[in-house]
DNA sequence: CGAAAATTTGACATGACTCAACTGGAGTGG
DNA sequence: CCACTCCAGTTGAGTCATGTCAAATTTTCG
């Protein structure tokens, strides 16, 4: 694991990077493999080192919503429930072959304790991940379907090019029939 | 300002307290200032002492979208500008008369290297508003106006006391006839 | 009280959903 | 190399939730 690429522009040393590198650990999992399951505990959180994950919610009609998508250098987890200590309301599951690593939330406290310094950078990260949620909810509030997917489409290409186009519609809050149709406008309007 | 109010469950002695206080500043605003407007660059966040205002985004059609309330205890501000330095996509408002406590990102940054647990404890009030936001998209996505108002009435009950029919309708993502209609049908209902 | 603001109601329009059928690959195995 | 199947995506027809616009009513507050 490659702690010095996932932790930089954090100004830590060499020996605080080792320390930390021994909490986390390197996971692998296959396309099609869960990593968390609605019902879970949530002891982890995950960095993800290359594939494709999404973290999704299943609402009590049966439709799946996309909550976040993963790619490399991205962090993942149900974090209502990592954070909180409660169950997981969401699964994750991997779009393509994944290696991860991840760490818990009682290391991860511990290594905040001892190191302030990373403390403030996952507090950072923390605070821009904040910010894009905000946006992602005036989004929805403010934008039709159509904008919403170009928004998508321009803000994460490196996304789009691993996921389906089904799993985009269910980030979007929309059904597949009428991202095809949103898509069809597109392609007419050019 | 009582700072040890504030900071309660931080586990900080006086005369960190002390030093804090010294980076904050009481603020009175009437019921329809304006503490923040579109355009203008974010130096502070605010604690709410007492009052209540609302943060919301106006869109190219000219409609409000309310992405945050803010009661006694609360925090706002426009926290994409806040945390990256860009200027505000929202503006705040009072509801009510209200009296904040602001402080400046520069002054929490220097005080967060002074005293990590007040880093800790914006951490984790940062996390817990970072879930809330989370559960709010799939709120979004996954439930009807009707499900989405009796969420918002049972969650924020201390909010719904001071804000107006209309400004619960642009945090829905629903217009006042349709909130007015949902209300309609809920209290037939009984 | 009276004016302005907020809410409700009615009639109609529309964007998105549902359900069902169909199309077009991408494998797989004979 | 073709037939078969599976999966993703598309298309069509009808429905539904919510939006729009205009008017009526109720509430708020100077």
């Amino acid at each position: 694991m490659n702690a010095s690429e996932i932790f930089k522009g954090a100004g830590l040393s060499e020996q605080e990077l080792d320390h930390i590198r021994a909490n986390f650990k390197e996971v692998a999992y296959p396309k099609g493999g869960v990593i968390l399951d609605m019902g879970d505990t949530v002891k982890y959180q995950y960095y993800v080192q290359s594939g494709c994950l999404r973290a999704f919610f299943i609402d009590k009609k049966g439709r799946e919503h996309t909550l976040q998508f993963a790619v490399k250098d991205w962090w993942i987890s149900d974090y209502t429930a990592y954070f909180t200590g409660g169950t997981a309301i969401m699964s994750i599951e991997c779009i393509q072959d994944a290696v991860l690593y991840r760490t818990s939330r009682t290391s991860m406290e511990s290594l905040f304790q001892e190191i302030p310094r990373l403390e403030t950078f996952f507090r950072r990260k923390l605070e821009r991940a904040f910010a894009s949620f905000q946006k992602r909810i005036l989004s929805n509030l403010a934008n039709s379907a159509q904008e919403r997917y170009l928004a998508f489409l321009k803000d994460y290409p490196q996304v789009e090019k691993y996921v389906k186009n089904y799993h985009i519609a269910s980030y979007l809050g929309v059904t597949t029939e009428t991202l095809s149709r949103v898509r069809n406008e597109i392609a007419k309007s050019f």
